[in-house]
DNA sequence: GTCATTTGGTTCAAATTGGAACGAAGCCAG
DNA sequence: CTGGCTTCGTTCCAATTTGAACCAAATGAC
């Protein structure tokens, strides 16, 4: 095998930056949310996404594919929300298997209390620091980084390419 | 209190791709360190520390803060580690509640079979999807979100002001 | 020197996480 | 229809993570 690439100046300079500010950001979060709503942050992010969804639920593996968590630790935390009433458990007329996982009015007054002082941790944290500039380009850079990790689930071999449909 | 400044659609836009990218990235290069070198990040991340230190070792709470995990966790690993051989604790001379943490050879060696895999890894889920623009707005614009969260430790007041040197 | 405070690291218990194994259902070709 | 494969969610278990409690030692004020 061929000597590998490795990161000149400004690429492990970027990349340093990203893994301190990743860990950094979140544990701030972490904390803010717990100390002042008592919630974690993926609790925190349940409720966002059920609260947006339009009938306030959204099926399991749905919501486990956004958080970008397992089936397993999903499970667990809705259990948890629905023992403290946030959330609760339906199941899915059209298929027997399906739970559709439900934001309660009580969970939607949570988030709606919590959701304030999480704003304004993010601004202080991440948002207000950065440039108009810096913005955008963490949007689109970022954003595309998303997009193709979402959509490679597994292809060592496939460059920068897009790859159409691996089938 | 007044109404929260909520996020605007381009804030939300890079919150979103920043905790979304931030997420795959992380369970990416986890599973890829775990299938190719039978270590976790944080494992990893202690090895890379330690190597690159003058003589292969640090304190343990030095160690703590580069890798931002509690010192509860770093004992824990350096306990897994040095059960693997990778790494060995010794004594502090100059002050006898110290513990340096330090790399073995065999650690090295680990790390240097190690290495490449993970840089190609991030290459591929990071580094080269950007461009170089967004590289560098994101070593900057991260860059100074580390060095605010790492200086301030707890101060809800100072507002945005504090840093003229954005540059 | 002496006492109070901080610091360094470990230990402990509780919470969370992810993967593997599972049972129950859907889906589909033949 | 029927066997074979995939999907859905849960359960189970091992690994990890964190904060609090702790002990010992360093520091600082007097």
């Amino acid at each position: 095998m061929t000597e590998p690439r490795w990161l000149d100046e400004d690429e492990k300079a970027a990349w340093i930056a990203f893994l301190s500010a990743t860990n950094l950001v979140n544990r701030r979060l972490e904390q803010q949310l717990k100390d002042d709503a008592g919630l974690s942050h993926t609790q925190y992010e349940v409720l966002v996404q059920l609260n947006a969804a339009p009938d306030g639920s959204l099926r399991m593996t749905e919501l486990a594919d956004r958080l970008v968590t397992s089936k397993s630790g999903l499970t667990y935390q809705i259990t948890q929300l629905e023992r403290a009433g946030l959330v609760g458990r339906r199941s899915c007329p059209s298929d027997v298997r399906g739970v559709f996982a439900e934001i309660t009015d009580e969970g939607r007054a949570v988030l709606r209390s919590a959701a304030p002082g999480h704003v304004e941790a993010v601004r202080q944290s991440l948002i207000d620091v950065l440039t108009p500039e810096q913005l955008t380009h963490i949007a689109a850079g970022l954003g595309e980084v998303s997009r193709r990790l979402r959509a490679e689930p597994r292809c060592p071999s496939q460059s920068t390419q897009t790859a159409p449909a691996t089938q």
